[in-house]
DNA sequence: CTGAAAGCGCTTACAG
DNA sequence: CTGAAAGCGCTTACAG
C-alpha cells in the first residue's frame, strides 16, 4: 500500500532500524541523519504501519469499548459514556474499538483473545456480570462503570448512589417533606442486576426512616409511551406526596410534559428532585434540583485507570472501586 | 500471550501451514488432521492474532466510523445511526474503531494511512466536507451518509429531502391549508455545509409556490433552553399559518411541551409534521405525521456498500449516489 | 493431502 | 552514533 519503512531508509540513506528510532527517539540520532529521515519520511508521505507495529511491540494502541443498547434503554444517557471514553482515550494516545454484539461475554472473548486491543473498557456493569469470568481468564487490563457484586481485581468506578440518594432525602427533609415518592429505575433493570437501582432505593429508603419520612418507591415505566399514564398513577396514589423524587431517566425527560398537563406546578404544588447529568438536562431543558450523574468524569476516570494499568504491567497499584462523590445542584425545585 | 499458530501445530503433530488452511479452508485436508487440528485449538484455547493475521492479509476486518459529536448537536438522533452501523458490520464479520476527534480530517489521515481499517464510513457529510481530499488522496473505500457537493467516487447514501419536503407539502396542501410555517435546522448547520437543511427547505419553498401555499421558513434555535421561547416568537409572528413543518430534532423533541403550555391543540388549532425515525418519535414521544429519515437504513446501506466494495477492490460497479425513498407516516396530527 | 520457506512491516537486543 | 539480523504470528505461493 503506502510506503514502508524500507522505503525511508532507502530514500534517507539508512537502515530501517536506525529509521525506526528516528520515530520512537529510543536512541540518540545525530541532528543530520534525523533530518535526513524526517525529510524522507515527509516526501513519501509515510505512516508507519499499525498492524506491524503492535506485532512488533505487543500493543495495539486500541481499547476495547463495551457497552449493549438494550433496546428498552433510553439511549440519550448512553452517548455521554462514549463521547467521554472515546476523548480521554484519544488525548491518551489511543482509539477506542466500539463493541455493541448482544453477546457481551463472546465478544469480549474474541477481542481479547484476538489481541486486538490493549485493555477493555466496561459499560453498564451489572451485579453479576457475565462478562466478568471471560474478562478474569483473558488476564487483559480492565476497568469498568458499575458495581459488580465482586469487584475483586477490577478497576471500578462508579457514582456513589448510596450517597447521592442520602443527600437527596435530607435535603427535602430538611425542607419539611414528610412524604415522599420515590420513580426508580425499571424493574427490568433490578432484575437485570443493575446494581445502581437498588442501592440508590435501598439507601433512600433507610434514610427515610432514620429521619422519620415516609417513602414510597415505585419502578419506573419502561415503554415511554406508558410514562406519563404511570406518573399520573403514582401521583394520584400518593396524593398526600409533597415531593418527588425521579430516578429514572426516560421519566425525567418526560416530567415537566406530564406535570404540565396535571396541572402540577413545580415546586409550589410539589417538589422534585432528579439523577441525572447536567447535559441531559440541557439536552431536555429540565429545570430540576439534581444529583450530578457525572457521566464524563465517570468515562474519564475509566479509562485514564485503564491506561496506567496497561502502562504498568506489573501492577504497581491493586486494583480499586473508587465511588465518585455526588454533588447535589440546587435548581430551585424544591421549597 | 496466548498459544500460537505455532502451539497448535505441534500439538496436532503438523507444520503451521496446514494450521492455517484448517482455519481458513482455503484447501482440502482430510478428516484426521482436520480433528487433530480442531482438538489442539480447543485444548489450547487457540484464537489467531488479529494484527498478524492483518500484516498476512492486508485486511484488517475493521471499518473506521468517522463522526463528529458536535457540542450545539442534538446528539440523540446521532446514535441510531451508530448501532445500525455497528451492527451491520458485525453482520459481515467486521468490527468498528469509532473516531470522534475533532479534527476530522486528521483523523481520517491516521487511521487510514497507518492501515487500521480497511475502509471507513462517513457520518453527516457537508456540501464541502473537509474529509473528502483525505479520503481521495488515502484512495480507501469509503461509504458516506450525506450529500456532497461532487460525490464522484463515493458511495453516498442519503434521505432525498427534496422528495420528503415535496411529500409533506402536498399533503398539507390536500387537505386545504394556506399557510405554513417551516422550521428548518439551526442557522449553524446551513453555514458549515449541511446541505439536508437547504435541500428540504428549498424544495418545500419551491413546492409550496407551485401549489399556491404560503410558506415561509425559520430556522430553528440551537440552543435548546431558548426553543421554547423560539416556537412562540415564530407562532406570534406568523398567527395565520394552520400547519408547522417541523425540521429539526430538538424542537421536535419540545414541541409537545411547548404546544401544550400555548394551549394550542394539534390538530385542532394547528397540524403538524415533522422529519425524523420512528425510534426518535418513540424515545419522545412525539405523536406527530412524519416522515421516516430511516438512520437505520443509511446506516446499514451505507457499510453494506463498503464491504461490497472492500470485497471487490478492483471496483467491478461505479460508485453511486442512492437516495432513500422518503416514507410519510400519517398519525393524525393533521387535518 | 501436506510441509518448508518466504514475506507482511515493524521493533529491539546485539555488535561495533 | 549506526547497522545487520532476529523475531512478532500469521498467510500463501511453491514443491512434492
Amino acid at each position: 500500500m503506502g510506503p514502508t519503512i524500507a522505503d525511508v531508509a532507502r530514500v534517507a540513506g539508512v537502515s530501517r532500524s536506525t529509521v525506526s528510532y528516528a520515530l520512537s527517539g529510543k536512541r540518540s540520532i545525530s541532528d543530520e541523519t534525523r533530518q535526513r529521515i524526517f525529510d524522507a519520511i515527509h516526501t513519501l508521505g509515510f505512516t508507519a504501519n499499525a498492524g506491524a507495529r503492535a506485532l512488533a511491540t505487543q500493543r495495539t494502541m486500541v481499547l476495547g469499548l463495551l457497552m449493549q443498547f438494550e433496546p428498552d434503554e433510553f439511549a440519550p444517557a448512553m452517548l455521554q459514556y462514549v463521547m467521554a471514553v472515546t476523548e480521554t482515550a484519544r488525548l491518551k494516545g489511543y482509539d477506542i474499538l466500539l463493541v455493541t454484539d448482544h453477546d457481551g461475554p463472546a465478544a469480549l472473548k474474541r477481542i481479547t483473545d484476538s489481541g486486538m486491543v490493549d485493555g477493555v473498557v466496561l459499560l453498564d456493569v451489572l451485579h453479576d456480570d457475565p462478562r466478568l469470568p471471560v474478562l478474569r481468564a483473558a488476564h487483559q487490563p480492565a476497568a469498568m462503570v458499575g458495581l459488580p457484586a465482586d469487584p475483586e481485581g477490577m478497576d471500578v468506578y462508579d457514582l456513589d448512589f448510596g450517597e447521592a440518594a442520602r443527600q437527596i432525602v435530607d435535603h427535602l427533609s430538611d425542607l419539611g417533606h414528610r412524604e415522599i415518592v420515590l420513580i426508580t429505575p425499571p424493574k427490568h433493570v433490578f432484575s437485570r442486576g443493575g446494581a445502581y437501582g437498588w442501592r440508590f432505593r435501598d439507601a433512600a429508603v433507610e434514610r427515610a426512616a432514620l429521619r422519620g419520612v415516609r417513602l414510597m418507591a415505585h419502578h419506573g415505566e419502561a415503554d415511554t409511551s406508558r410514562i406519563p399514564a404511570a406518573v399520573n398513577q403514582v401521583l394520584d396514589a400518593r396524593a398526600e406526596a409533597t415531593a418527588l423524587i425521579v430516578h429514572n431517566d426516560a421519566t425525567a425527560a418526560m416530567l415537566p410534559a406530564v406535570l404540565g398537563a396535571r396541572g402540577v406546578s413545580v415546586p409550589d404544588d410539589l417538589s422534585v428532585v432528579s439523577l441525572y447529568s447536567a447535559d441531559f438536562a440541557r439536552t431536555f431543558s429540565l429545570p430540576y434540583t439534581f444529583v450530578e450523574s457525572a457521566p464524563g468524569l465517570l468515562g474519564q476516570s475509566a479509562v485514564e485507570a485503564l491506561v496506567r494499568r496497561i502502562d504498568s504491567p506489573g501492577g504497581l497499584d491493586r486494583p480499586v472501586t473508587r465511588f465518585i462523590a455526588p454533588e447535589l445542584v440546587v435548581r430551585g425545585s424544591t421549597r
